[in-house]
DNA sequence: TCTAAGTGCGCG
DNA sequence: AAAGCGCGCACTTAGA
């Protein structure tokens, strides 16, 4: 087994090379329809990791052919994670423009979103700009105060956009049927040419209430103007103010909404739009999110209602094993500020029932809404005013988030666990900072740069925790990934064919939302699957935090669960 | 007729 | 209208 890097790119003549860059580096050329048999038999030749500009345009196609790899470095992720990290001390000239700080290419429909060599994104693809970007930033990482913590960041980073396009390939088992029941149940049989009968039928109720045949329900401003005329005196018509008031129009209102929004954002037109073969495709975006989160780019992936989870349901003879971490985010504060106390609290299944239990306050809706007070920046309501509790009982955690508010206040920036660093204060912030500490300074001035300087602090605050969550996630992710590679496939008369021939055998990965995943798995691996799950998520928690006890408990569940509880 | 901004609501 | 973070999407109106 040798253990090598592969840098892969295009070669001026349009082929594709690939550089190895170990002790018996050597370069190949192929066309680009024989990259796929190439890779696969590097791979399958010993341990590589295979660098390349974008994940997302290289690897669908070599999943398509069959071909999964088990490493990978992304260079477009890794140089935007590298281009702004704060402990880099020599960045090797990653920081002059070169073409790779260029932002991902904007996802478009059709088949060009993932060809190959797709130009739009602006990043040079060539072989020797993509070893030259390689050895620039294995260098600026070298040169970290942490080159530990940001390389791992990095082997996170791509390994997520690998999974990233594998879930996109394989796709969420999702049944047509089921959906089209729930549909028909909620909002009555599809009409062709208008809306659905109930919500005719509820928006009738509504005018009638509002004594105008006419009224316009899905303008906010004449809908507001039909509601004051009745005498409802609201400010805006969102479901939470309207439902304070006691008035025949209200509930119908709201009925109306809820119907009008399952119909709008994954009615009929969704199913027919982003469901094929049973399968729900969404284009997930890793670190689309300055924290680091994933962002997802159509289809609303990361939005479906859990109400319409009934409709994700496993193949024949396969099931789903689904896990999310309960509070995940208190749970990274901890383990961040090497705050023991808050790590106790949370020993349980439940941190805030052991918040409870030491006393901080009195009830677990306190200590939930005190958490996550302290991880957003509360500063007023019952949220603001439970904090100093929570302050006296975990001063080493609250002294973080603090520390990291202060920092983004004065424009400074913050870092994740990993060395992810928060975006720096933008021009206009630092004007309006310094036009407000002039002598000559109006009141109003100074008022906004305050408010200004309180929503960065606010931002900054919750990056450190929000931004160290993913990191944690993504380190459960490409662990699990690893473990459910090693089990092993069923026959062929077993297959799950529209999970695309990498994963028509095996268990796989089938969504995943910031601290949940489903996995969808034959029948026999279910309790292998889950014994995985929690094995990476337990690996996850070591990886990043060393030996300090910090406990990351998951609701796991084996099967068809559309909702949680 | 196009785009940008506002509103509201779904998710964590 | 959120108080208190991060998103994406649908619909509307205002403005070019």
């Amino acid at each position: 087994m040798a253990s090598d890097t592969v840098v892969v790119g295009r070669t001026a003549a349009g082929r594709m090379a690939l550089v190895g860059l170990g002790d018996h580096s050597a370069a190949s050329e192929v066309d680009t329809a024989a990259l796929a048999a190439a890779v696969a038999a590097r791979e399958n030749d010993g341990d590589v990791r295979w660098v390349w500009a974008d994940t997302a345009a290289v690897y669908p196609r070599l999943l398509d052919a069959g071909v999964r790899v088990a490493r990978a470095w992304d260079l477009r992720l890794v140089h935007a994670i590298l281009h702004h990290a704060r402990t880099v001390t020599d960045d090797h000239g990653l920081r002059s423009s070169t073409g790779w700080d260029a932002d991902a290419a904007a996802p478009v429909d059709g088949d060009t979103l993932f060809d190959l060599g797709d130009a739009a994104s602006g990043i040079p693809e060539t072989v020797e700009a993509a070893v030259a970007e390689y050895h620039r930033q294995t260098a600026a990482i070298a040169s970290s105060e942490a080159p530990g913590a940001l390389r791992l960041l990095c082997a996170a980073e791509s390994a997520g956009a690998l999974i990233a396009v594998e879930l996109h390939t394989a796709g969420v088992p999702w049944s047509r049927a089921a959906h089209e029941h729930l549909l028909e149940r909620e909002l009555g049989a599809r009409r062709g040419g208008g809306l659905p009968a109930r919500i005719d039928q509820t928006a009738a109720v509504v005018r009638a209430a509002l004594d105008d045949p006419a009224a316009s329900l899905d303008s906010q401003p004449r809908l507001l103007r039909s509601l004051h005329r009745v005498g409802l005196m609201v400010q805006s018509t969102s479901r939470w103010e309207l439902a304070e008031h006691d008035h025949p129009a209200v509930a119908p209102l709201i009925a109306y909404k809820k119907l009008m929004r399952l119909y709008t954002a994954n009615g009929w037109a969704w199913l027919d739009e982003w469901v094929r073969d049973d399968r729900f495709r969404p284009v997930y975006v890793p670190a689309g999110v300055v924290t680091g989160r994933w962002a997802s780019s159509g289809g609303g992936a990361l939005q479906i209602p859990r109400s319409l989870r009934t409709a994700v349901r496993a193949d024949p003879g396969w099931t789903l094993v689904t896990a999310d971490v309960a509070q995940l985010e208190p749970r990274v504060l901890a383990a961040m500020a090497r705050d023991t106390a808050l790590a106790e609290a949370a020993s349980g299944r439940d941190l805030y029932a052991g918040i409870v239990e030491r006393g901080a306050v009195a009830s677990r809706a306190e200590a939930k809404l005190a958490m996550l007070g302290a991880m957003y920046g509360a500063t007023t309501g019952e949220s603001g005013r439970l904090l100093p509790r929570l302050r006296r009982t975990f001063p080493r955690a609250m002294q973080l988030v603090d520390d990291a508010a202060r920092t983004g206040e004065d424009g400074g920036v913050v870092q994740t666990w990993l060395g992810r660093t928060s975006p720096a204060a933008g021009e206009s912030w630092r004007a309006l900072q310094s036009l407000a500490s002039d002598a000559a300074a109006s009141g109003v001035d100074e008022t906004r740069a305050r408010r200004s300087a309180r929503d960065r602090g606010r931002f900054t605050r919750n990056f450190v925790v929000q931004g160290t969550a993913a990191e944690w996630a993504l380190a459960w992710l490409a662990d699990l990934r690893a473990r459910l590679a090693a089990l092993p496939e069923v026959d062929a008369t077993r297959a799950a064919p529209a999970s695309g021939p990498v994963f028509q055998r095996r268990p796989h990965l089938a969504f995943f939302l910031h601290d949940e995943i489903v996995v969808h798995t034959p029948l026999e691996h279910a309790d292998a699957v889950a014994d995985a799950v929690r094995e990476s998520a337990a690996s996850a928690g070591r990886l990043l935090f060393g030996t300090f006890p910090i406990d990351f408990p998951l609701d796991l569940r084996i099967g068809e669960t559309a909702e949680k509880g």
